[in-house]
DNA sequence: ATATTAATTTAACGAACGTTCATTTAATTA
DNA sequence: TAATTAAATGAACGTTCGTTAAATTAATAT
């Protein structure tokens, strides 16, 4: 056999890119073998060169398309002038993206070792690209008074750690609703900074 | 050549740990393999087996060293009564503890999926007996008026990922003391749960 | 001095790894 | 219809994997 009938090379790259990404937050890179993807996708495993390279290259590709997605859907979403608003436009924005995408996330953060020198140097700078980001934000906030930031790089650090960690926990359909969610942890960032808001998440938080 | 001259058993034994724990910690457990770890030891990999019966027992005992050592630091260091003080003291245990420990960290968060059925209950019980001693903080700190506390869960994941990130960034003999971090994380970890101080870090913490 | 135990070696097992290559068939183009 | 391109196969490459077994030497106990 070769060619099967109704093959369609998009359709398959797309497929390798879907499984590989499951298996590899899953497993972890290293663990999980071109055999493995290929037998989830339904091909053999040498079918996967014609798409990728190698298997490092299917971890490049994965890594580059999130963060330049999260990237640009950050942009789009921050409108505000105000910092304060802004902070919030972050925090919401990062709960709500990363919580749908836990694979992606885990992966950006756990595999960034598994990349050669040339890979990590690319997917590294999108990233400190979107904490500068952060760390503008705290900065102006903190000057114009506004804010309480003690370091700004630090407190962006702290952040970052504190919403990206939602994944370690959240699972659709739980007990909390992602609006909920976003609310919680959006009041929380705020407060760590010394933002005083009048009222709690009980009573529904409507800052933004 | 078989055994060598003022070779002792306890000495190879922690010798295997120490270079596991930065083997799994850097690459990953599933990409190292048993003759690197042999390697840096200065064995072969047979002898290993000595020690360990498997590869996997190698790392379910680094987590479990890790977690019993975690527990029981963390009980001794929570003295106080009050919950604000108690919640002050734990953020500051949970930083100076895990910081100078960054690769049982890594591998206690990362590896649990390295874990077989057996092995990963064994530590995510402990793992959420040390998220109890927060969350109960938490609780009774919403109960008494002196924190607002949307959702104690919620909260105490929040903290734990913002506390535990200080290791993503962190170099020792970087810009700031550890000393100075721990006042910053401990500051922003009690405005996030409204306890408002007075004082910020930059005129010095003095809570505790 | 002898027997035993501790610590390690060398050699080997079958299985799985990432990757390459020549081949085969399906779909498209000329 | 013939030629070309796209999409896959199956076999094979040399390497490495975790692990086991038997043999060997050092240290300790009798």
């Amino acid at each position: 056999m070769a060619r099967i009938a109704g093959s369609d090379g998009e359709v398959t790259r797309s497929e390798i890119r879907k499984v590989s990404l499951a298996l590899f937050a899953q497993c972890g890179f290293a663990a999980v073998s071109m055999r493995q993807i290929a037998s989830q996708v339904g091909v053999q495993a040498s079918a996967i060169y014609q798409y990728y390279p190698n298997k490092q290259q299917i971890l490049v590709s994965l890594l580059q398309n999130h963060m330049d997605g999260l990237l640009k859907a950050c942009h789009e979403e921050l409108t505000a002038n105000d910092p304060v608003e802004r902070l919030e436009q972050f925090a919401r924005f990062h709960i709500r993206y990363n919580i749908n995408r836990p694979d992606e996330v885990f992966l950006s953060y756990m595999e960034l070792r598994s990349l050669e020198p040339e890979g990590f140097a690319a997917i590294a700078a999108l990233r400190s690209k979107y904490e500068t980001i952060l760390k503008s934000i705290l900065r102006e906030g903190d000057k114009s008074g506004v804010m309480k930031v003690d370091d700004p790089h630090v407190s962006a650090m702290a952040i970052l750690a504190m919403l990206t960690g939602v994944n370690t926990w959240y699972r659709s359909g739980g007990r909390l609703s992602q609006k909920k969610i976003e609310n919680i942890y959006a009041s929380m960032v705020l407060k760590s900074q010394g933002i005083v808001t009048e009222t709690t998440d009980k009573e529904e938080v409507t800052h933004v």
